[in-house]
DNA sequence: AGCTGAAACTTGACAGTGTCAAGATTGAGG
DNA sequence: CCTCAATCTTGACACTGTCAAGTTTCAGCT
């Protein structure tokens, strides 16, 4: 009773309990004042945190892009060398969506994939998981002597991150039969 | 005054407008009380036609894929080969989304992508792109006489799909800089 | 120690939403 | 002319995001 107002953390324990909300019962069914309840607190205390619906949706992206970056590292650290990285990183991409279908629609809705980064015209450089991607690009081009312009490379990066999410995006559709066991690695990168 | 209660073909009315508010405000704003006031009728009326909210919506995702599907089919149809025809619908593929943004999210929004098909599972097979570029996958296998098992199609044509659908969510990204320039087709597909 | 002001939270209200039940209007077929 | 189903209206309900105003708490200053 002596902290009812003074909830400790409440912004982090808002955006636990909505990424948990959103694997529930999906993101449509999430609502401020649900996740408040959920929180043991008044229905407009978030707004102490967040001015809007939609910058608490934004931390929660920001909160599960963090987790799926993690996952991508990890995904690539064995790798004997670059080229074996990419496919890694890229079947550890698919796989993350695949696993948890409703976060694909969720972190790319709107296609605002850099939500903790609030200006207008924001560049892929600032997506983390991308990030990884263009370093190991880079790597890449190292190991094997090649040379290419920053043009080829830009024009490169897009390609190989565009198949990778592409795929993904087919391997998390709900209620649509692929004919693809996108648990076989070998069904999907391997270029 | 005499026609208050027969509005000749609401439901195609209601489809119509409601395509039209969506490009206007995109689909988180549209609701279903307002597109019924945009058609001159009451709140409800909408419940004649559509059980949902969300049936009105696939019904306008039906519409909106079929006007999309039109586009891929005049767009290989002047091609010489079944191969430069994969290029020029992967093209116009990626072109459709990049010309309307807004479609990607709401066509593949919660990933239901053969909204007019109710039950619960369904093939790729059902969705009209997809079946385009089957069409034109096996006719390039006929014409460079390939010979390939019943998977190894499936996989190639979920690759290729995969690619292009891929370029098209990234060509469509709102507020994010890819350094590409999606309208010159040279920079997206050619394989 | 007491005051002050900002931060965190509550309470109460508002307009807008999807949905449903009940009633009104219409036209087609018996 | 009657009936009945389809179509649309009216009125209500609970729920939503948001805001304004009030309450509590605490840190920092005097």
């Amino acid at each position: 009773m002596s902290d009812k107002y003074h909830h400790e953390n409440l912004r982090q324990e808002l955006i636990d309990t909505g990424i948990r909300i959103i694997n529930e019962v999906g993101e449509e069914n999430l609502s401020l004042r649900g996740v408040a309840l959920a929180c043991n607190v008044s229905h407009s205390a978030p707004y102490a945190h967040f001015k809007d619906k939609e910058e608490l949706l934004d931390a929660i992206k920001t909160s599960v892009t963090e987790r799926f970056t993690e996952e991508l590292k990890t995904a690539c650290e064995g790798a004997a060398n670059a080229d074996e990285g990419l496919i890694a990183m890229g079947n550890a991409y698919i796989a993350f969506f695949h696993r948890n279908p409703d976060y694909y629609a969720f972190l790319f809705n709107k296609q605002k994939i850099v939500a903790h980064l609030q200006p207008d015209k924001k560049h892929v450089d600032d997506y983390p998981p991308f990030q990884l991607f263009k370093e190991l690009y880079k790597k890449h081009l190292k190991e094997n002597n090649i040379k290419k312009s920053k043009k080829e490379q830009e024009i490169d990066l897009i390609k190989i991150w565009g198949i990778v999410h592409g795929m993904a995006s087919l391997a998390c559709m709900k209620g649509v039969d692929t004919s693809i066991d996108w648990e076989d690695p070998s069904n999907t990168l391997v270029i």
